[in-house]
Formats: structure tokens, C-alpha cells, sequence
DNA sequence: ATAATAACCTGAGGGC
DNA sequence: TGCCCTCAGGTTATTA
């Protein structure tokens, strides 16, 4: 499910959660990407102070410390009254104070539900992301130095978290489609033009998704329910066999495993 | 040190 | 209907 607008827009719909007390968490479920920590079925009776979200990673802090979660590929939080029976892949509850409860389910558990009492931010998963897509810290100068004496492709790049955090596959495709840029261009390549040219399109691309409540394409629902409506605006991402708006049939390969769709005559 | 690739899971969809 | 294969918004661990 989650790129960074999806994360975004997670976040944004569980803020109802700030200053509630949480009871205590059910964890029916602990073997997800990491095993959730030990410390979380025993914590009882503290008070949510903030919901923020780094990179992919949605940061729950409350006076004892903070939650760390990230939502792998199939995650999804939620909001919902405290009655609603757990299905199979409901892996955690959070009950609160005021009725309701966070949910989070993750079929392929391929998330991770972690508790730190430091800084999260300073956490070892977190302490080397790369700078937020959408900061003054991600512009040209910054991705052509970091595009230097590098043998990747471009692709492979931006979807590197060390270097960029939140995009994702989705986005990769399409903002380098949106840039007119090749995916398997071997990123030493790039002019500055280009790199300044892709971050502002990369920036474009997520502050678009995340106005339209992220993407849906198969199971992503925000917390409210709802699902997000940029699926509509995808240029290449799952258009494998159709044309691309210039008329040209669209090229579909890998790159690194992952699903690459562009268009060989807009793309250089 | 850097770069490919294997691994972690479940479910959906297509072909036979 | 069922079995087998491939694929899926991610990231780390292992190998070359």
C-alpha cells in the first residue's frame, strides 16, 4: 500500500488519537517484519502526545516513549469503535480511553509495530534516511551529487531511502515519466537540468497524490475507509499494455525486480 | 565499498 | 473446482 502520500494521508487520519489515553495494546499477531517489541503488551495508561510521520515511518509518541510504525506493503491503521470484532489479519489493537481503538492490519506482515523510549528519530532504522522529498534539503544540487560516481539507474536512485525517503514504486515510475527521463539511465548520467527538473516533478507528483488521499490500486483504504482517488492520474504505473498519451505503445520491463513502465518516445 | 538477488509473507488472478 | 505459476505501494540480509 504505502508510499509516502499513503503514509501521509494514515497519519492525517488517525490525528483523533492525540490525547486520548491508551489503555493498553492487544498484539494477537507478533511476528511481523521485525517481532513487535517486547515492551508493548505490558504498557498501561499513557497519554498520546503526537502523531508524526518520517519517511514511510508513522511515529505515535506518548509521555513513556514513542511507537514506531511502518506499514511494509500491505499496512493499514485505523480508527473504529472498540466493538468491532478482529479479523485474520488484524495484528494489533491500541484500545483507548474514548471508545475507540487503532487497528493495524498487514496481511503479508511484511510492517513492523516497534516502541523505543528514546528519540525515534534517533533510532537506528531512522537515524540514516535520507532528507523528506517535500524539505528545501531534496533540490538539483543535492541529487546530482548524490547521483555522482554512482552505477544505479536512476530509478533505483530515487527509490533508494538513504538517499530520498517515500518514493516508492508508483511514484519512481511516474515522476521520471512526468521528468522525460529513461528509468534504467545509469544515474551519472543525469545533467543538473535533469536532476532539478526531476525533483521538482517528484515533488509535484507527491503533493498531488497526497491532495487526492494517496493511490488505491488494490487494498489501500485511508483510515476514514475512503480510498485514494490518484489512481486516476497515473501516466504509466499499471498501463503496461496501452498507449502512451503521445500514441506510442508503452515498454514494460525490470528494473531491480520491480515493475518499470515508460514511454520510449517521451522518455530520454 | 558497491551492486545485484534472495528472503520475508499472504492473496489475487490467469492458464491449463 | 483445483493446482501451479506470477505478481503485488517495501526493506533488510546475504552474496558476488
Amino acid at each position: 500500500m504505502p508510499e509516502l502520500p499513503e503514509v501521509e494521508t494514515t497519519c492525517r487520519g488517525i490525528q483523533s488519537i492525540i490525547g486520548c489515553t491508551l489503555e493498553h495494546v492487544i498484539v494477537r499477531q507478533k511476528q511481523l517484519r521485525w517481532p513487535v517489541s517486547q515492551e508493548i503488551p505490558s504498557l498501561k495508561n499513557i497519554r498520546i502526545l503526537e502523531v508524526a510521520r518520517r519517511a514511510k515511518y508513522i511515529l505515535i509518541y506518548t509521555t513513556k516513549g514513542a511507537f514506531i510504525i511502518h506499514l511494509g506493503m500491505s499496512g493499514r491503521l485505523c480508527v473504529i469503535s472498540n466493538k468491532l470484532a478482529p479479523e485474520k489479519h488484524d495484528h494489533l489493537d491500541f484500545i483507548l480511553n474514548n471508545g475507540t481503538l487503532l487497528r493495524y492490519t498487514d496481511p503479508r506482515r511484511f510492517g513492523a509495530v516497534l516502541w523505543t523510549k528514546d528519540e525515534p528519530l534517533n533510532f537506528s532504522l531512522l537515524a540514516k534516511l535520507g532528507p523528506e522529498p517535500l524539505s528545501d534539503a531534496f533540490n538539483g544540487q543535492y541529487l546530482l551529487q548524490r547521483a555522482q560516481n554512482k552505477k544505479t539507474t536512476i530509478k533505483q536512485l530515487i527509490m533508494d531511502q538513504n538517499i530520498v525517503v517515500g518514493i516508492g514504486n508508483i511514484y519512481a515510475n511516474e515522476a521520471l515519466f512526468t521528468a522525460n527521463i529513461l528509468p534504467i539511465r545509469q544515474s551519472n548520467t543525469l545533467t543538473l537540468a535533469e536532476c532539478k527538473k526531476l525533483v521538482l516533478k517528484i515533488q509535484t507528483i507527491l503533493k498531488q497524490a497526497i491532495l487526492q488521499g494517496g493511490t488505491t490500486l488494490r487494498d489501500f483504504l485511508s483510515a476514514d475507509g475512503k480510498p485514494g482517488y490518484f489512481s486516476q492520474k497515473l501516466f504509466v504505473y499499471g498501463r503496461e499494455d496501452e498507449k502512451c498519451l503521445c500514441g506510442t505503445p508503452l515498454n514494460s520491463i525490470r528494473v531491480g525486480q520491480r515493475a518499470t513502465v515508460y514511454c520510449p518516445s517521451c522518455q530520454k
